[in-house]
DNA sequence: GGAATAGTGTCTATTAGACACTATTGT
DNA sequence: ACAATAGTGTCTAATAGACACTATTCC
């Protein structure tokens, strides 16, 4: 749980002593005040409002964007308007605010500005941080709880096996925050589109080529306040696995998407992925891991048709470890509805021609296929434990 | 190729006769006019502005409302602001439409405002209608993508086992919408929550009682963009398994929580769960099924100490299934890490004293319990398959 | 005494893992 | 010729499932 932040807007030009008052009414109930600065102003009188920790050269709307920056990383928003006054900024603010979904509260009803203000949401700056703080304080008035909009995302975690060794696609990222490090592909939500949705769009865009054939399989939603600096970016991963896919190009964007080892990018480079896409990266390769035990996946790395060496190679791939030939030919063709004999065989390396296989009808493996050196292994005998 | 269509917002009450204009020219060259209205002023001089064609009863932030929708549904958006004048309404619409990430464009240099106008977006309507409409020029790129917003929600499925059947707390919904039936427990992420915290607060205020025992995890995220007739919520469930709690109520809210059979909650009282509740129940039951498999939290569902017996019929509620006492028994006993037993006896019914158990520091099950009625089994011989 | 339960022993079918062996190819 | 690969056969240890059996309790 994290300390809760405010923004505070409203005309500082006219209303500063009011901002500061309530400013200091959250600070003291242990919230964070992440706009106006805690400063003094350099140009009073002025349209628009500088303060002392304000960049001196920088222009107006740069200071402007910063703070709408600091808005967008809190979590909610105060409006001071003593009179109901609301001046051209602020209402400009209170648009971007609203339409990017963040809860607002006013400290007097809006006078001539014809937008919605629901019940609850005009409360004084000690009523509502009383209401906000952990303590189950008495709610003197009834105000709407304060709810936390988030902007969401679809980040996709994408293996392939290229020279038998597992490599996920990175994008380089072309913009700030993380300019230039690795990050997964992904993007935001638009319109009309589920989380599923966007991560298919996405998937397309930045492997620019038809993946309808690829599944895509939800794992983990990752939700920390904090994930991402530029507010609260909620972001939802997807597994998916394509076959040996010769080139990849990022089609519409910018930056490149490029095949990285798994390993190296986890592990080498000091350069560290993104925001958390390092631990989601190794998340998704644990889940990869499990679904090679317990479903058909691997067969997706594979062409339409492949040998069963090729298969077991993918296995190896993935979990990292070698697997005994024979044995695992054996479960293989054991395993009803797993793989199917094709007419053709394979005849590239030195050997016996393999025969070729083509995808069976089953989906799940049960009994799964065992991953070596997983061993907890039952007792042999029924030996008295003592573990505490 | 759909008709461009534009939305032109300013001061209609001082400028209306450049808005009317502006408009012409973009009607005579092929673009569509979707704000304002071609129509007259019924309030001249007033402050809001209101048309012939808004309807007469409706209040000012309805009809600001509607035109929000049309100016979402144009392609970009020419402000009308000769000497650069910007008044507060369009101001705080210029914040709604740049937040969303539609192009703007301006008849003269915004004054007084401190926003970012990039290179070429400050334009005459024939310049830019001539530009658009020949397909050469300046073409209307979003300045950012479109985002969607959304207020993530947490869910929880909580089972527990009552007279050795499966149960799962529901609560009965004190408002609309779906107001009467029931619903999982959960509730809007608050300001520096996570969703995991989310989960835990509300679990807590359900079940009323101390759940600092009890783990969560993350089952799945639900994102249909129709899925809340309320909007755009995002919800992500979670699971939960606590032992038998005597008894339950919503401690914070008005609505009842109550423990329901899970099975009657699926299929029976033609009273479906609210939302996608009955969805996210289902594939909560599966997922708690395959973690009685490779998991321990079979453990969860009893007491700090428990028989094996009552072990087993935990996996039969949940499995739905019965269990070789034998077998199983021989099972949990020589899985290193399972249960530890202790020196005490309980002798409840008919039968042997059986020995109490308390869990042992083993997690994951490996290799699982086998759940009866899964068998794909391998096959016997190396029939040649034929599958389609 | 009869029924129900706890716990152990035993048998069979199956499987994972290990290894030997043959057949077939590229170099 | 030699090394590498494909595929089959076989042995061992472990396990799931089935059932028999004893001991202990409640009614």
């Amino acid at each position: 749980m994290i300390r809760p932040a405010v923004a505070l807007i409203g005309s500082f030009r006219q209303h500063y002593p009011h901002v500061l008052a309530a400013a200091q009414v959250f600070l003291d109930n242990g919230i964070a005040v992440k706009s106006p600065p805690m400063s003094w102003i350099t140009n009073p009188g002025r349209e628009f409002v500088r303060f002392a920790s304000d960049p001196p050269r920088s222009s107006d709307h740069a200071i402007q964007a910063g703070t709408l920056e600091k808005i967008f990383a809190s979590d909610f928003v105060y409006v001071v308007n003593p009179g109901g006054y609301i001046g051209r900024t602020t209402a400009y603010e209170l648009g971007r605010v609203r339409e990017r979904g963040l809860a607002v509260f006013y400290a007097e009803p809006p006078e001539d500005l014809p937008i919605d203000v629901p019940e609850g949401t005009v409360v004084s700056a000690l009523d509502l941080a009383i209401a906000i703080g952990r303590g189950t304080g008495v709610r003197p008035r009834p105000i709407r709880r304060p709810r936390v909009a988030a902007l969401p995302t679809a980040d996709i975690v994408i293996f392939t096996i290229r020279l038998g060794r597992l490599h996920v696609l990175l994008v380089k990222r072309g913009t700030d925050p993380f300019r230039g490090k690795l990050a997964l592909p992904g993007g935001f939500v638009r319109p009309g589109e589920s989380l599923e949705d966007t991560a298919m769009r996405e998937l397309k865009e930045e492997t620019g080529l038809d993946s309808s054939g690829i599944r895509l399989r939800q794992l983990h939603t990752y939700s920390h306040p904090q994930r991402d600096p530029r507010g609260r970016i909620v972001t939802t991963a997807f597994l998916a696995i394509a076959p040996n896919l010769p080139e990849v190009t990022g089609a519409t964007d910018a930056y490149r998407a490029d095949w990285v080892e798994v390993e190296e990018s986890l592990w080498q480079n000091g350069g560290r992925l993104a925001f958390d896409h390092g631990v989601i990266l190794q998340e998704g390769l644990e889940r990869a891991r499990q679904l090679l035990e317990h479903t058909t996946v691997g067969l997706d790395f594979c062409g339409k048709h492949f040998t069963i060496s090729e298969l077991r190679e993918v296995y190896e791939a993935v979990w990292g470890v070698k697997v005994n030939p024979q044995n695992f030919q054996r479960k293989v063709r054991n395993t009803t509805g797993f793989v199917v004999k094709t007419k053709e065989k394979r005849t590239s390396r030195p050997g016996a021609p393999a025969e070729l296989f083509r995808r069976g009808t089953a989906h799940i493996l049960y009994p799964p296929m065992m991953r070596p050196g997983q061993q907890q292994r039952t007792r042999r005998e029924n030996q008295p434990t003592n573990m505490v």
